[in-house]
DNA sequence: TGTACATCAGTGAACGCGCGTTCACTGATGTAC
DNA sequence: TGTACATCAGTGAACGCGCGTTCACTGATGTAC
């Protein structure tokens, strides 16, 4: 049946945004597409009238996580309303609620190994919505020219991603706590106190 | 038909040495156990000799792999003999040669956001591994108290992974150079010249 | 020392399942007249 | 405004492949006598 204007748009969207948390969750390999469109309550053939292979849905949903993450932490932090400093940022991100739900955080952290693995062509998309991503938090960094701050955003946020998966990967609860909180010190003492 | 003494150990050896390589060039998914013992002049059959799921021997060659990383980082250049001081070891992490070539390289860098979604038992392992890895690296940091010096390793380690994994997961080959430049600036200041 | 038997690392065919992708079909909406 | 036709998002069965795991079998070495 045809459906009406704009509604494959919106379908498109529904399932890159709920691939996004998916994949993040459970990294490109725990994701089935059929599984996918259950829960949207479609079924997998549809699928390809929207993209070309899983591929493609993996590169819009990283594109669409670090979209999503990066209004989160700017805007605030994480539930609330007001933050918007560098510190608050950092707090957030490395907050053992960040660390506790991957499929709503940050793609860096969830799966930027995994990107390192896939085909150029998703990894050019990665690159333009990283570039967005950091754009963002550089302004509220140190730093005199512009260079520099984008310097400094790749090293916060790999560092603080870094922290973020080791932290998720130990088995050890204590241990992942005293990763977060040691990164935690150190970042904010890094770059916020300047 | 039975083998020499001692020929299974080694054997068992081979498969997590080969697949150490594997698992961190590939992916847990990526790599098939039949190709595995292949490589090694063997059929797939015998895999269930040495191991009970590939889950064990994943969790056998991502500690095998830190074993590794651990020793080439303090005892010399990756290559070389001499060095052995923290700079040398956050030059060769964060160098071109270890982001190039991920298969030898540092198993969190490689894995950890993937380590993050194995089961338990695998993750116990990987705590125990890890200890050991910064261990090593703990006495060259600075800190007065052996926890102050845990604490800063956990940082720093995660901080080099995550920037080393940005780095892979990154297209353009400026930007890869900008990050691993800019995190190595970074790490050394922080950590070297106290 | 020599002989018969047990062991078990390794073989290779087969099983079973999950999953990405394809395809013929459906039918409500948009469009041409 | 009304009617006939074309479109195409979505359906669901089917295909094909890769791969983890199982299993009956082999035969050289170790062990018991």
């Amino acid at each position: 049946m045809r459906y009406p204007a704009h509604r494959k748009q919106e379908t498109h969207k529904r399932i890159v945004g709920a691939a996004s948390r998916r994949f993040r969750g459970r990294g490109g390999e725990g994701v089935a597409i059929a599984d996918l469109m259950r829960e949207l309550k479609l079924t997998h053939g549809g699928f390809y009238r929207h993209f070309d292979s899983k591929e493609q849905l993996f590169a819009e949903a990283v594109a669409k996580g670090l979209e999503e993450v990066a209004a989160k932490l700017t805007r605030s932090g994480y539930e609330g309303e007001a933050p918007r400093s560098l510190k608050a940022i950092i707090e957030t991100y490395l907050s053992p609620e960040h660390c506790a739900n991957p499929a709503e955080g940050c793609p860096v952290a969830a799966l930027a190994s995994e990107i390192a693995r896939h085909p150029r062509a998703v990894r050019i998309l990665f690159d333009r919505a990283l570039r967005n991503y950091t754009k963002g938090i550089a302004k509220l960094l140190p730093g005199e020219t512009e260079s520099e701050r984008q310097r400094n955003v790749l090293v916060l946020l790999s560092g603080m991603a870094g922290a973020l998966s080791m932290a998720r990967a130990v088995a050890d609860e204590d241990v992942r706590k005293k990763i977060l909180q040691a990164a935690k010190e150190f970042y904010i003492n890094a770059f916020c106190s300047k």
